[in-house]
DNA sequence: ACGTGTTACTGACACGTGTCAGTATACACC
DNA sequence: GGTGTATACTGACACGTGTCAGTAACACGT
């Protein structure tokens, strides 16, 4: 746009008026008095000459930025986590709108250093950021939120107490491990979502031992294979698992990207899902509900994610600290077709 | 954080020398003088203060945001939109930080009035907007683009000579339906992504149109049924085209998720694809690869329409326009199963 | 007549940076 | 020894806004 933009000096001027009560006017300063004539014409001036304050002066005068930044680390798990972006980062995006404030939308690539997004903070170019994804637990980070600089992890950071929200890994796996017992399954296998280094994966095992424990069945570590985020990596795994003497009857496996390939590797073997062998998935990823059979799965709710990072954020950045810093959601079952309780 | 906050005064007096030398060295200013010591001297003083430039400042001297907003009109096919997401916004992010944007994420809801997202023109929130999405050629889009603002449409408006990037839904759609013709194939049908009314949608139809005819064929609208971007729609499609008398061998399905749709009404019938009827798709969903069949479909490029976005968004903002602002994609065949090419 | 309070507004400063015009010194040149 | 030029830096202004202290006008009670 040329140089005609107008500011707050030529609505004054048009309305007959102090460039001071222009912003009194416009911002509906309370406990200040305007006369209704002054209010009326200072308005019409500013619809007249379509007058939107400048963001980057309000910004340096105030102080605040009214912008939050999704950090999104990319690694070797990309495909696996972009089906969570569109919940996640629009679940992000409407809580921030609710509380008056834009989302700046950060990937950070694997060629960059891990601490490429510490500028955002430090720049002043957001109030405050939600950490996405994988990052060692790098000084920065720590640095950052020892300054008391506003920040939300999204998965967890063991060790250290700065905010985070996460789903509940652990009660997630036991529901769908619990389901597959009140199917009647007792050798039942476990095929994780990622190696162990991941939190999550550790979690989600765990779940599963709970359940089988729970119900006084032995976790037997023989029906556990280590899946990888992707498809082939559950290939492989229900490969392995099908060469077992004693093979389970039902395999809970802790991602739907991995569970796709499990059941490829069903289908190879002339085996079919739910009949020869129950599957239960984790995530439910979009497309979860169309594959044939349809996955059965625990619902991970991208969007509730993406809403209560931004909302814990911006009550940090408000000062309205919560006492409770630790958000963790709740999955849910999805019940269709691969665990074979529709067929009972 | 504290208003503990370095200015570039600080490292001005712990250097001992004015804070234009500070702005000067920092800048990397071409075509001055500052003599090495001085020079270094300068970097150790904001290096040991942890000094970054406040970003509000600088966008209100420079008159320049360094960000572009993404913005995304969702509606009643947004789960279908939702698939090209991490791509298309990785994409732009990607290309944005190249040349050194920032990427604001703006969702427009549909209880929101459609031109809600003026304000960040306006307000000078940002230097430019890529537009994603449904929107009337309403006037405060037009106005904006009177008034020079730099815009890139993802998408088409015909009429007007907004700049635009898009793929080529004809090219795409002919080679689809060229291929199943090669593949020997006499009565082809068609479901389209969506209704006619959207521009995609017809222009889908159009390459088909034109394949069979350069074929010699005849182009017959009974073979034609219209979906509605979800499922369902193409469950019912499909059920119907089984209904004709002269059943189609080979189906071209302008949308994956469609597609997903009438495979299963095939099997609801007990037929199978490729085998009994071939199936090409359009879009290339994240997961086209892993149902089974496995889709044979025309891979839209979402990475690769973001980054052509934004890369046409800075060069305009930047005032080195390109002589072509109107940018089509090629998209590309990729063979999988469902078309039967592997079967022969 | 005088102090007090209220209403309706305004002048001036501050936010932190980039940049332009200007200055002081040193040095070269004939 | 005066003029010109390159070097190395600095002072002051501008960007457009929010806000605080201040002021003028006026009403009111005594």
């Amino acid at each position: 746009m040329p140089t005609d933009r107008p500011t707050s000096r030529d609505v004054a001027r048009l309305a007959g008026v102090s460039r001071t009560t222009v912003s009194l006017v416009l911002n509906n300063v309370p406990d200040v008095h305007i006369s209704p004539e002054t209010r009326q014409r200072v308005l019409e001036a500013a619809r007249q000459l379509n007058y939107y304050p400048d963001a980057s002066a309000r910004r340096l005068v105030s102080g605040k930025t009214s912008t939050i930044a999704l950090v999104w680390h990319r690694g070797p798990d990309q495909m696996y986590r972009d089906a969570f972006l569109p919940g996640l980062l629009q679940g992000a995006t409407r809580a921030a709108r609710r509380y008056g404030y834009y989302v700046l939308f950060r990937p950070i690539e694997p060629d960059e250093p891990d601490d490429a997004w510490v500028e955002l903070a430090r720049g002043r170019h957001t109030d405050g950021l939600i950490l996405s994804g994988p990052r060692s637990d790098d000084t920065a980070l720590l640095d950052l939120h020892r300054d008391r600089f506003p920040l939300v992890l999204h998965g967890q950071l063991p060790g250290a107490d700065i905010p985070s929200v996460d789903v509940d890994n652990e009660q997630g796996a036991m529901t769908a491990v619990r389901h597959l017992l009140a199917l009647g399954h007792q050798r039942i296998g476990m095929i994780t979502n990622a190696p162990l280094a991941y939190t999550a994966s550790r979690q989600r095992l765990e779940g599963y031992r709970r359940a089988l424990v729970e119900a006084g069945l032995p976790f037997d570590a023989d029906r556990v294979r280590y899946g990888n985020f992707d498809e082939e990596s559950g290939r492989q795994a229900m490969e392995s698992l099908l060469s077992l003497e004693e093979r389970p009857t039902a395999v809970f496996i802790a991602s739907d990207m991995v569970a796709i390939g499990a059941l490829r590797a069903l289908r190879e073997h002339g085996l079919r899902a739910p009949e020869d062998m129950a599957i239960v998935g984790f995530d439910d990823i979009a497309t979860a509900r169309y594959f044939t059979p349809a996955l059965t799965t625990v619902h991970v709710p991208a969007f509730g994610l993406g809403w209560g990072a931004a909302e814990l954020l911006i009550r940090i950045i408000e000062g309205d600290l919560p006492n409770e810093t630790q958000v963790r959601l709740e999955t849910q079952l999805v019940v269709r077709e691969s665990c074979g309780a529709h067929v009972r």
